[in-house]
RNA sequence: GGGGCUGUAGCUCAGCCUGGUUAGAGUGCCGGUCUGUCACACCGGAGGUCGCGGGUUCGAAUCCCGUCAGCCCCGCCA
């Protein structure tokens, strides 16, 4: 109300409620800014035109008490006309003003000094009701809401249907640790609060519910970061009857639909597609940014068996020699070339070769093997020109391309090379079906154990488990990771080969999947689907750093609530009833602040 | 589990490296002046366990150790 206030309505009388945001007093002339989830709205009070109580009222005001504020919607004079704000133009003359609540002094500010920081996190934590009054958070969670809206409009458009799925389940095979809730009926046993609910969703398929989805939260008691709170939301998707092909259509729609309500950006549909190997390859990373327009290359044939020690070496040990090419990179300081050198240690590598194409000539460690020859062909054949960088690296391509991959994104951003013109979007497909384990090297699944191979073969998933692809996918967006999905092994004897290739016994097999591999015993569909993350996709639209900025209440990088003080002891009794002994308990800490 | 950054007035910060008057600024709060402001302006005032504990020192916001909290990252986690 108060922020649709416009010229149209001149002249009329308005009664509009609200919240003090300022106040300002010029001798008796006194001016409100109003506020509501709309906007904001100025009402003055003027001592020639009010009746003294009015006045005397008003001079009591704090801000963000609750008030009624009849009067006039009136024209402001031309001179003292707002163009920065989007009711500037009129003024609310007050008649009569009623105080609804009255405000204690405010631990933090709901208006935000201009060049000042927000309090601390901390304190936006704590004092949350306050923090989301302010636009930014009003914004958010308004955003939040309309792309909820516009998830549920197009899924609904393709005939999925909404169903809620159980909080308190069994412990499934996901990774993650699980939080549990006690049993009071059955001492000593407990639920698990699902992690997601990937299980149940491919039972509705067995059900007969053939396109499911809900926006649901998911919980995983793990340690937190910018982007992961312990209960986030996915949006949970599975068909039946379909392929690869009909998932990405709904998928790539649906993300479409988000990010018109959302971000008003006409996505380019359908998405690119790249292999999990091409990804790896050519950006290191299976979740690139493909707003930075470098690729990684292969510099083995041009740069090795020419007396460069470390690079004939890799080679030889049966490695490559792979590079980017940073565009302007020739003006990094050696300082910066030793902190991305640190980089690449950090993520595995030995370290970055690098050679400067110089607008005089090439510099770098390398720089001494190359003669005109090689200079012509490195500019032919990788499009190096003087002022770049080109960063190297010679191994084993486990260990070099990610790191790679590293260098590639952190020096893009120091240069510039991110065009932030608009989102990419991509598919990586045909992601590894297994993957070693680190320290056994045998193979676990990298998705869940109900993915469809790629081949299918039982024969190969035995023999050779480590080279099949899996038909798994994620959607990524400016490098990061929004969904992830495949289509589900409904082939039983494939399904075994899966099995057994983990290492898992019947009797294991039973226990942990039985109620799912029961399903499958009755006619099966061919299903598969995917979830996305939601508050991650919110985050970026929002241009929030953190997902805790489009949640309403979320918890700390300690997985707590400062508001609530959660979590929190609980009495004896309690404990009693659920048979848990707490004596290797921590303290409740002391309340901050 | 590991690494890093931060913690000083209600809030945002300076001061800390290089120890030494009474710990400052802006804002908010309280009082006053001001009739067209919109970060109103101007004058005055109150407001401090320098996160907490210990140590070094004649002397600690400042140096050292420990600890708590918040944030970021690695490990972990679809």
């Amino acid at each position: 109300m108060c922020g649709r206030v416009t010229a149209e309505r001149a002249g009329q009388g308005i009664r509009v409620a609200g919240w003090v945001h300022r106040r300002r007093n010029l001798g008796g002339l006194y001016f409100i800014d109003l506020r509501d989830h709309g906007g904001l709205l100025q009402v003055s009070v003027s001592p020639d035109t009010c009746p003294p109580e009015l006045v005397e009222l008003v001079r009591d005001l704090n801000p963000e008490d609750v008030i009624q504020v009849e009067g006039a919607v009136a024209m402001r004079p031309r001179e003292a006309r707002n163009p920065a704000m989007a009711t500037g133009e009129v003024e609310v003359a007050a008649a009569k003003i009623k105080r609804i609540t009255e405000s204690e002094p405010l631990p933090i500010l709901v208006y935000q000094p201009p060049e000042e920081d927000l309090p601390s996190e901390e304190l936006r934590l704590r004092h949350r009701i306050l923090d989301l009054r302010r636009p930014e958070m009003q914004h958010n969670l308004r955003l939040r809401h309309r792309s909820a809206q516009a998830v549920r409009r197009s899924l609904a458009d393709e005939g999925f249907v909404e169903i809620e799925t159980p909080l308190l389940t069994r412990q499934t095979p996901e990774g993650a640790r699980d939080y549990l809730v006690p049993s009071r009926v059955h001492k000593g046993r407990f639920f698990a609060l699902p992690q997601s609910p990937q299980l149940y969703k491919q039972l509705l398929m067995c059900s007969g519910f053939d396109r499911y989805f809900q926006i649901v939260k998911c919980l995983r008691d793990e340690d937190l970061r910018a982007d992961r709170q312990p209960e986030f939301t996915q949006i949970d998707i599975e068909m039946a009857f379909v392929g690869q092909e009909d998932v990405f259509r709904v998928a790539e729609k649906m993300f479409a639909a988000v990010w018109e309500e959302g971000a008003g950006e006409d996505l380019a549909t359908p998405f690119t597609r790249i292999t999990h190997a091409d990804a790896m390859e050519f950006y290191g990373s299976d979740r690139p940014d493909l707003r930075i327009p470098w690729r990684i290359a292969d510099f083995t044939d041009l740069l090795s068996g020419r007396g460069f020690g470390i690079l004939d070496g890799a080679v030889s040990a049966g490695g490559r020699v792979r590079g980017v090419v940073a565009k302007d990179g020739a003006s990094l300081s050696r300082k910066r070339i030793a902190h991305y050198d640190e980089l690449a240690r950090e993520h595995g590598a030995k370290g970055a070769l690098w050679m400067k194409r110089n607008p005089d000539g090439w510099s770098g460690p390398p720089a001494r093997i190359v003669d005109d020859e090689l200079a012509a062909r490195l500019e032919h054949e990788t499009g190096i020109e003087p002022g770049d960088l080109v960063w190297l690296m010679a191994g084993p391509d486990h260990l070099i391309l990610p790191a790679l991959g590293a260098l590639r994104l952190a020096s893009a951003r120091e240069l510039g090379a991110v065009d932030k013109s608009e989102s990419r979007w991509a598919w990586i497909t045909e992601f590894p079906l297994f993957l070693p384990d680190e320290e056994t090297g045998s193979p676990v699944p990298a998705q869940h154990p109900f993915t469809m191979p790629l081949d299918p073969d039982p024969e190969r998933l035995r023999d050779d488990p480590l080279s099949v692809k899996a038909v798994a996918y994620d959607v990524v967006c400016n490098g990061m990771e929004f969904a992830s999905g495949s289509i589900r092994c409904h082939l039983s004897e494939t399904q075994r080969a899966i099995l057994s290739t983990m290492g898992l016994n019947d009797e294991e097999i039973e226990a942990r999947f039985g109620f799912l591999l029961e399903a499958f015993r009755y006619g099966a569909p061919p299903h598969g689907g995917f979830a996305a993350g939601f508050d991650r996709m919110i985050a970026v639209m929002a241009g929030a750093e953190s997902i805790r900025d489009v949640i309403a209440f979320p918890k700390t990088a300690a997985a707590r609530g400062l508001m609530e003080r959660s979590p929190s002891l609980v009495s004896a009794d309690e404990l009693e009833e659920l048979g848990i002994d707490t004596s290797k308990a921590e303290a409740d800490p002391p309340p901050a602040g």
